[in-house]
DNA sequence: CAGCCGTGGGC
DNA sequence: TGCCCAAGGCT
């Protein structure tokens, strides 16, 4: 097989021009900052269901000056509903790296990004290639749905390794910049995962699949999701809520979080049940049973416990960092 | 290094 | 419905 990689690139640069998706609000203004946060939201994440955060943290956080100034705490509260929050933790610990050692600018050399906590190669690809114009592969999905295709061959049958030369082969040295953003929106608007629109493709010609082969099969075995169980003890007074900072490295790590049933025993005589609420919530690899005991007490007590925890005053729940079924507790109440 | 981390959308 | 998986990285 024969294919010009060159040629192909420059075809990506050429489509993105004309039919790149623009108007993304990280790319009407382009600094290291702003492409730093998108990407770092962007992993593993829809672009559709990023961009009311994006908004709201530039908001919020307009300049990494400003960021740098954030505690952790608000960082995840920006990051509520968003999921994968260690990504915020990341982002709180690199910003201190970088007012540490690197005067509160962004660094520009690929070393420097790379050593920061949260940005891989991948990421620091991007960031290299989009904000500081410095021609540096990325392989996320949608690079690796498009080679795939274009070599015909299945995901599945190709190692990381291979799909790295590949993606460094395709880089446009010329126009990194449109290049990058383009063979991401390639992947996202043409060559799609179902349904690709082959006939929009401007790699049509050179693609050796061109959709005449199905759909890369999926490898990965369907395990059963383990059912996680968790009883919570939802305290409410007639201004405040009884949350816990999660101590734990696993599910929702530190965000806040009511205590467990169990640690309430001992406050029984101060507790009035109000309700009860069963529910499921999935994730991708676990089934999360909640069952959550729904108490007022009249007025607010001092727990002896090593958890971190507060009395968080109704209108102020947007400051702290929460899980979604928690935030839709809270809602409902 | 396979498993883990969240949530929403698509089929 | 249940399963995949989306601008991945970390351990």
């Amino acid at each position: 097989m024969k294919q010009d990689f060159k040629k192909i690139s420059s075809q990506v640069v050429d489509w993105y021009l004309k039919n790149g998706r623009h108007n993304l609000p990280w790319r009407k203004k382009v600094t290291p900052y702003r492409i730093w946060i998108s990407e770092i939201m962007l992993q593993q994440t829809q672009v559709k269901t990023v961009i009311p955060y994006f908004n709201a943290f530039i908001k919020k956080y307009p300049t990494l000056q400003k960021l740098s100034l954030a505690t952790e705490d608000e960082i995840l509260a920006s990051w509520s509903g968003l999921g994968f929050y260690r990504r915020a933790k990341n982002i709180f610990a690199a910003k201190e790296i970088i007012k540490k050692n690197h005067s509160n600018k962004f660094p520009s050399q690929f070393d420097s990004i790379i050593e920061l906590p949260g940005i891989g190669r991948s990421t620091a690809g991007a960031l290299m290639s989009l904000a500081f114009l410095v021609p540096q592969p990325i392989l996320d999905g949608n690079v690796k749905r498009v080679i795939s295709r274009l070599i015909r061959k299945n995901i599945a049958a190709l190692k990381e390794k291979d799909l790295w030369e590949l993606s460094t082969k395709l880089v446009n040295s010329e126009d990194c910049f449109s290049y990058t953003q383009g063979i991401m929106d390639l992947g996202a608007t043409v060559c799609t995962k179902a349904n690709p629109t082959c006939n929009a493709c401007p790699l049509n010609e050179s693609c050796l699949s061109a959709f005449k082969v199905p759909q890369q099969v999926n490898v990965k075995k369907a395990k059963n999701k383990k059912i996680i169980l968790m009883s919570f003890a939802l305290v409410q007074t007639k201004k405040s809520l009884l949350l816990t900072k999660n101590d734990t490295e696993s599910i929702w790590s530190s965000l806040w979080i009511p205590f467990e049933n169990s640690k309430m025993q001992s406050h029984a005589n101060k507790l009035e049940l109000t309700r009860n609420e069963k529910f499921r919530h999935e994730l991708t690899h676990r089934s999360l049973d909640l069952d959550v005991n729904i108490y007022f007490s009249s007025k607010e007590f001092k727990l002896d416990t090593n958890q971190k925890y507060e009395w968080i005053k109704k209108d102020r729940i947007e400051d702290y960092g929460m899980p979604k079924p928690i935030t839709k507790l809270i809602q409902q109440l």
